[in-house]
DNA sequence: ATTGTGGCCTGCCCGC
DNA sequence: TGCGGGCAGGCCACAA
């Protein structure tokens, strides 16, 4: 389910976890690990503590005091639960009911309190010391510039470019079909052959959508989503939308005033 | 290098 | 009610 504003909402959750020395950590599924083995995550969170909970994009960090960061990537389906509670918000199609069976990674503070990572389709990681170097700018505070630079001179669609994490680290598919749709353009449009004025407007929209979205609840709140079915229909101005896969992904949107 | 594809996993929903 | 197919908000390895 977790795109940027998913990620943030746990970033925030997370926050309740720091400075809460770390007793023991729980790791039910070693193949969650990425990189490291259960062994070296004991070593390098027992008897620390969280000081800071950073994102970019879509990956979470938690720095801990004794240097290491711990990263947590949520894949399709995963939740962050700190003292037993997720963030609110309304799952679309993660499953609704918690299951313990599905925890895959977690800490356990001294003070009894728990972080617990759910993900009950094993599509995230966790890993320590995540690499940086190979993500785009974070889609909430990236520039016009950066976005421009993001977009480049691809021939590839708009769509996907703008979902390569890469290049632009953040928006999930729900995120990209809203932005793409409120300002007007095609997912199939060659993501390098914007003009400035289309690049200026994309950026504002994104901004737009992110802290709209973030209020009401999350990625799944857009005007787009209830119009995300069969015979959905464009709430702006009726037309019938298309539902295609377009960089792989299914794609909504309205043939009529997106071009 | 860039881009597209398939696959990873599991749960849920819909139609038969 | 049970079953099978298709779907899923992410990401990675791989091939062209």
């Amino acid at each position: 389910m977790p795109e940027i504003l998913e990620i943030e909402y746990y970033r925030r959750a997370g926050e309740a976890a720091l400075r809460r020395p770390i007793k023991k950590v729980l790791m039910p599924d070693g193949d969650y690990l990425r990189g490291v083995d259960a062994a070296e995550m004991r070593k390098a969170l027992k008897g620390s503590l969280f000081t800071t909970a950073r994102r970019r994009g879509k990956l979470m960090m938690l720095d801990v005091d004794s240097g290491p960061v711990l990263g947590l990537r949520f894949g399709m389906t995963g939740r962050l639960e700190v003292d037993g509670a997720g963030p609110i918000e309304k799952l679309e199609y993660a499953p609704s009911r918690q299951n313990p069976e599905w925890d895959r990674f977690g800490v356990e503070f001294a003070d009894g309190g728990t972080m617990v990572v759910s993900d009950p389709r094993r599509l995230g990681n966790v890993t320590l010391d995540p690499d940086l170097s190979k993500m785009g700018p974070d889609a909430w505070t990236g520039s016009v510039d950066e976005l421009t630079a993001a977009l480049g001179t691809s021939t590839t669609s708009l769509k996907s470019r703008l979902m390569d994490q890469a290049r632009w680290a953040g928006l999930g598919n729900l995120l990209t079909d809203e932005t793409l749709w409120r300002a007007g353009l095609d997912p199939h449009r060659g993501a390098g052959k914007l003009t400035k004025p289309k690049i200026a407007k994309l950026h504002k929209t994104m901004h737009a959508v992110l802290n709209e979205l973030s209020e009401r609840g999350g990625s799944h709140m857009g005007d787009l989503q209830e119009e995300r079915s069969a015979d959905g229909r464009c709430p702006k101005d009726g037309a019938e939308l298309r539902r295609e896969k377009v960089g792989g992904r299914t794609t909504y949107w309205c043939p009529k005033h997106q071009s």
